[in-house]
DNA sequence: TCTGGGGTCCTAGGACCC
DNA sequence: TCTGGGGTCCTAGGACCC
C-alpha cells in the first residue's frame, strides 16, 4: 500500500530559537532580521557556523565554516552563543503539537521530523493536514517549518529541502523528473563531499545523470552506497517511519581542546571527566557497554582511535575507565600534541539481558552501588556539582590554568 | 583565534578456525 | 619451497548526517 509521509522541518531551527527566546525575554531586536549566525566559542577553538541568518546567508555565510571566515565575508555579522537545553524545549513543544496528528513521529533529529500519515489517504485532506500543522506551529510556536509531503521518507525529506522558508512542497512520482532531476547531484541526501566530485569525474552531474546511470557501473564503483545512491536518484526508499522510541547504538562524549596538550596525566584526567559523563547517560538508558573506543585528534588534525572489549558488559565508571585509559596508553606516544579527545562506548545490550556471571563478585557490586549514589545526586542537584573526590568535570578541568601549554 | 560534537553505517584487512 | 578457501570475529578508519 501507497505510504503517506511528511517530513517537517524547522527553518533555521538554533537561530530561530534563539531569536524568539531573545525576544520573549526582553530583547528589542530579532535576529532573524539582521545578519547573525549562532557559532561555537573561538577561544575554546570551536569556532564554527551552527546556525545562520537569511541576511547572514546573503553574504554568502555556510554552515559548519569558521567563524573567522563567516566574519571576512559579513563584517557587521553579529554572533550567538547556542543553547541547547532551550533547543530542547522548542524541539519537544514541536513534537507535542506533531502528536495530535499521529503517534507515527519519527524525531529524525532535533529539528526534523517524519510523520507516518498514511491514515490520511486522500491527497486533499493529507495536503490541508500540512497547511494546519504549518499555521499552527506558527501561530502558536513562533517558528515556521518546511513540509515535504511524499510517498516515502526520502521523497518527503528532498521536498521540505526544496524553497525556504515557510514552505509546503509535495515530491509525488509524476513530479521527480520534474522536481528532483534537474538538481545538482550534491543535492541528494546521502552524497557529501567526497562522493560528489567522483560522480562529476564520471559526467554525473544532475540527480537525473545519476538516476539514468546503470545501476551495475555504480554498484562497481561504490558498493552498497552506489545501488543506495542510484535508488535515491529513482525517489525508491522502502525504510519505515522508525516511530518507537529507539535506545542509541552508542554513546560518546568529545572535547576540543582549548589548547593542545602533551602530558599524558592531563589527558587521563579529561578522560576520566569524559568517561564519567558517558557512562552516566549509559546508566539512564539502563544499557551496558560491551566495546570501548578513544579517540585522538593531533595538532594537524589527524584522527587515530583505538577500540576494545570489555571482559563483561558494563556500565561502570571504573571499569570503563580502566578500559579507556589503557587505550590510551595504547595509542599515545610522545611527543604528541593533542586537539580533541574522545571517549565513546559501542554494543550496547539492556542491562537486564546481561548474562549472569559465575563470579558476581562482591567489588563489582560495590562499584555499582557507587555509581548509583553519584547518579542520584547529579539528578539531584545538577550534573556539574557532583563529581568523583578529587576529580573535577571537564569545564572545570578545562578552566584551570596549568592546563595552558 | 581556522577547522564542533553527537551519531549511524560500511569496508578492508588481519586473526583464527575448520 | 608448496601456500586452498570459506566463514566469523574484531579493529581502524572513513563517509555521511544534523
Amino acid at each position: 500500500m501507497e505510504k503517506q509521509i511528511l517530513h517537517v522541518d524547522v527553518n533555521n531551527a538554533f537561530l530561530s530559537w534563539t531569536a524568539i527566546d531573545m525576544l520573549k525575554k526582553g530583547s528589542k531586536i530579532d535576529i532573524r532580521e539582521i545578519p547573525a549566525i549562532i557559532g561555537g566559542d573561538e577561544t575554546k577553538r570551536s569556532g564554527i557556523v551552527l546556525a545562520k541568518s537569511m541576511k547572514a546567508k546573503e553574504c554568502g555565510v555556510k554552515t559548519a565554516e569558521t567563524i573567522y571566515q563567516a566574519k571576512i565575508k559579513c563584517p557587521g555579522l553579529k554572533i550567538f552563543a547556542s543553547d541547547f537545553k532551550i533547543y530542547r524545549e522548542y524541539s519537544d513543544k514541536l513534537y507535542k503539537l506533531l502528536l495530535e496528528y499521529t503517534d507515527k513521529i519519527e524525531r529524525f533529529s532535533i529539528d526534523e521530523c517524519f510523520l507516518d500519515m498514511t491514515k490520511y489517504l486522500m491527497k486533499d485532506t493529507l495536503l490541508s493536514k500540512a497547511q494546519q500543522i504549518s499555521k499552527r506551529v506558527k501561530e502558536e510556536l513562533g517558528f515556521t517549518v518546511n513540509i515535504g509531503v511524499a510517498h516515502n521518507k526520502l521523497l518527503a525529506k528532498m521536498a521540505s529541502d526544496f524553497t525556504k522558508p515557510d514552505r509546503i512542497h509535495t515530491l509525488f512520482p509524476e513530479e521527480i523528473e520534474t522536481k528532483m532531476w534537474p538538481l545538482p547531484v550534491s543535492e541528494l541526501f546521502m552524497l557529501g563531499k567526497k562522493t560528489v566530485p567522483k560522480l562529476y569525474n564520471m559526467q554525473i552531474k544532475t540527480i537525473g545523470d545519476l538516476a539514468k546511470t546503470d545501476v551495475k557501473i555504480l554498484s562497481k564503483k561504490f558498493g552498497k552506497h552506489g545501488v543506495q545512491m542510484w535508488e535515491y536518484a529513482n525517489g525508491i526508499d522502502k525504510s519505515e517511519v522508525q516511530y518507537k522510541e529507539e535506545k542509541p547504538k552508542g554513546v560518546g562524549n568529545s572535547i576540543t581542546l582549548p589548547q593542545n596538550i602533551t602530558e599524558i596525566e592531563k589527558l587521563e584526567e579529561i578522560l576520566l571527566a569524559l568517561t564519567e559523563q558517558v557512562t552516566y547517560r549509559l546508566r539512564k538508558y539502563n544499557l551496558l557497554a560491551n566495546t570501548v573506543n578513544v579517540q585522538l585528534r593531533t595538532k594537524d588534525f589527524e584522527d587515530t582511535s583505538h577500540q576494545g572489549k570489555l571482559i563483561e558488559a558494563t556500565s561502570s565508571t571504573k571499569e570503563i575507565y580502566e578500559k579507556a585509559k589503557q587505550l590510551l596508553h595504547q595509542m599515545y606516544h610522545r611527543p604528541m600534541a593533542i586537539r580533541l579527545i574522545g571517549v565513546r562506548v559501542d554494543n550496547l545490550v539492556e542491562k537486564e539481558s546481561k548474562q549472569l556471571t559465575l563470579f558476581n563478585n562482591e567489588s563489582n557490586e560495590k562499584q555499582e552501588k557507587l555509581d548509583k549514589v553519584i547518579d542520584e545526586l547529579k539528578n539531584k542537584y545538577g550534573y556539574n556539582k557532583i563529581t568523583r573526590a578529587g576529580k573535577m568535570d571537564v569545564g572545570d578541568l578545562l578552566k584551570l590554568k596549568d592546563i595552558k601549554k
